[in-house]
RNA sequence: GCGCCCGUAGCUCAGUUGGAUAGAGCCCCAGCCUUCUAAGCUGGUUGUCGCAGGUUCGACUCCUGCCGGGCGCACCA
């Protein structure tokens, strides 16, 4: 439909400068917008102010240029008018809008669906927790966040890989070792300090005695390295699994992961170091290797083999990324916490490092997340090792709720959860509001079905009889969902989509409330069904409506097609689309 | 001090990449169940878009400078 609109416009501009009213040669890209108020119409277009300046004539001179020039449009629209300083303000015939919902028949679940990615190789690395710890809440959010641009990247025709990363080297790796060792000691009844800036939480004591459950006492009469070594590796892999199990009770499947040991142990890394080196970007100094990170915008250049011979994170992140970046994908996208942003110059430097340019890496942010309860906000304290687990708000929220929490702001944003709300079943929590109108298109079928009324698909059914505004705004809603998921997706903001199925839902709601789309049951009454429609502070005023069967199905078969769009929306997120609440 | 992000209704936040008279939810108030799920609906109040300049047909949006808040500035990850 939209398509038509444009090519329509196209149309008229190729015209015009064929006939030499309009000199330019490479016209902008025509864009429709959709008018705040009713006199507007119902679809409008800023081509001609955008035109002006380039033809160098006045909006509304161009405006009317391409009026002039179109073709028929009398089969197209209903009023083309030109509002000052140059708007086109377009209404579409009303049997156009209707085949908006053919067109969501015909495409069903790939309605909204795109390949304007042309197949591009992405890969979205997300979550990447060091396995020295259950998944906390944050990360909760990353995980969302992720697998719904991993999503929407792929409902735009790209080709999409999700990686975890894992940290299973350095120094936080060893402190894990050592916690563990140490507590485990604590278990056979030694008395041995606890390493400095260890680990403290709780579940390193379960760890720990797993450990001991496991090899019993024979790591006692091992050499200390040896020892933590072994705890570490035990620990590590318990962790790991954990990591992975809360995952899947959160809904997140991940195609790969990845290993930062393993780019050590391969030599990947040492690779590294020797290119970057014939390229003349490293340089000795006070005994360590650094890496010229100035060279490529960083504000200073970075260390990457400490004065001991250890390598530093980023000397494996760099590893991590050429890696990437040799395995052929287009782009790269990281989704960190936000407190890592002051590590996005040095990572695209190690970019640019390998000849590509630095957006070929895109990372988004994700801040984090104040857990509430009732309006009141719940202390955290990492240090002490007590965080809220995601395994505790999947416990209590549920994964759709917690997922729609995540997904209701921009990740960059700091998040309020409150918990409470989360939980509710009403209006006010807006996980279940969307779920519900779902839910209740789906009891609308189970009732039409008990009383034998066939809910029709629109291509078998007289859409004709959708002639009521709130009917032609949802066909329009419905109209603006895939340019809602190319631009979430062109942004990597999955909100936005989250924000239009709220509103989605909203109009799906209305509708239900304002209009029959069943007759009543009625003892010996007519069809007639009663509705409330117009308010003014007073009662609602009762209005009559004539539910005839051409009506109902006609109803009928748009409520399938807004059911489809949500649940196809909520897919994107990860969220599911239950039938019945 | 330098860098990044943010500042929009009482609160929490959107704002379609520069469009027309800036929106939603919450809160508060008043209503709506003999209705296809009230897990719902209707109506009502709220704005110097942090401040000051600039760019242009047009700025919440872009540029500059301030003010205020958050985060980062490791041979940690």
């Amino acid at each position: 439909m939209t398509e038509k609109v444009v090519g329509a416009l196209e149309g008229a501009l190729q015209k015009a400068r064929r006939k030499g009213q309009l000199k330019t040669k490479a016209f902008p890209l025509v864009t429709l917008d959709l008018p705040k108020r009713p006199e507007w119409g119902d679809l409008s277009s800023t081509i001609a102010m955008t035109l002006a300046s380039l033809e160098q004539r006045s909006p509304h001179d161009v405006a009317q240029i391409i009026l002039d020039n179109m073709d028929q449009p009398e089969v197209i629209f209903d009023r083309v008018e030109i509002a000052p300083p140059g708007f086109l303000n377009m209404t579409v015939k009303r049997e156009l809008w209707l085949k908006v919902l053919n067109e969501i028949e015909k495409q069903g679940h790939a309605y909204g669906r795109t390949d304007l990615g042309k197949g591009r190789r992405v890969l979205v690395e997300y979550v990447s927790a060091n396995p020295t710890g259950p998944l906390h809440i944050g990360h909760g959010r990353g995980a969302a966040v992720g697998q719904a641009i991993a999503n929407l990247l792929k409902a735009t025709g790209h080709d999409v890989v999700s990686e975890y990363y894992i940290n299973d080297s350095g120094r936080q790796i060893k402190l894990l070792g050592a916690s563990v060792h140490a507590r485990y000691q604590e278990l056979h009844g030694r008395v041995v300090p606890f390493p400095e800036d260890g680990y403290q939480g709780s579940y390193i004591e379960t760890v720990a005695a797993h450990v001991r459950d496991r090899v019993g006492s024979t790591l006692l009469d091992l050499p200390v390295e040896q020892s933590q070594q072994r705890c570490q590796e035990l620990a590590q892999h318990e962790l790991l699994d954990m990591i992975r199990q809360d995952l899947q009770s959160f809904g997140i499947e991940f195609d790969s992961w990845f290993s930062e040991a393993s780019l050590l142990s391969s030599g990947s890394v040492e690779q590294v170091l020797e290119e970057l080196g014939k390229r003349d970007l490293l340089f000795e100094q006070d005994g360590a290797l650094w890496f010229r990170a100035s060279a490529f915008g960083d504000e200073k250049d970075r260390v990457v083999r400490k004065r001991e011979g250890e390598y530093t994170y980023l000397a494996s992140d760099i590893a991590y990324h050429r890696d990437k970046l040799l395995r052929g994908y287009d782009l790269l996208i990281d989704v960190w916490g936000a407190d890592h942003h002051g590590y996005i110059p040095r990572m695209q430097a190690a970019v640019q490092a390998y000849g590509h340019p630095k957006d070929r890496l895109k990372v988004v942010l994700v801040q984090m997340v104040n857990l509430m309860r009732g309006g009141r906000k719940i202390e955290m304290s990492k240090r002490a090792g007590e965080f809220t687990s995601l395994r505790e708000v999947i416990d209590e929220v549920g994964t759709d709720a917690a997922k729609f929490f995540f997904l209701m702001r921009r990740s960059d944003t700091p998040l309020d959860f409150d918990l409470e709300l989360a939980k509710q079943q009403s209006a006010e929590n807006p996980v279940y509001y969307v779920q519900y109108a779902h839910a209740r298109a789906a009891s609308l079928f189970r009732v039409a079905e008990s009383r034998g009324i066939p809910v029709p698909q629109p291509s078998e059914t007289e859409l004709g009889h959708l002639r009521d505004p709130d009917e032609l705004g949802l066909i329009r809603t419905l109209s603006r969902y895939p340019s809602v998921v190319e631009a979430s997706a062109a942004a990597l903001e999955p909100h936005r989509l989250t924000f239009y199925l709220q509103e989605l839902a909203a109009l799906l709601h209305t509708f239900y409330y304002k209009h029959r789309i069943m007759p009543l049951i009625s003892q010996g009454e007519s069809n007639d069904a009663e509705g409330f429609v117009k308010v003014g502070g007073a009662p609602p005023v009762r209005s009559r409506e004539e539910i005839t069967p051409g009506l109902t199905a006609a109803r009928l078969a748009l409520m399938r097609e807004v059911q489809q769009v949500i649940r196809n929306g909520l897919d994107l997120l990860g969220i599911s689309a239950p039938d019945r609440m």
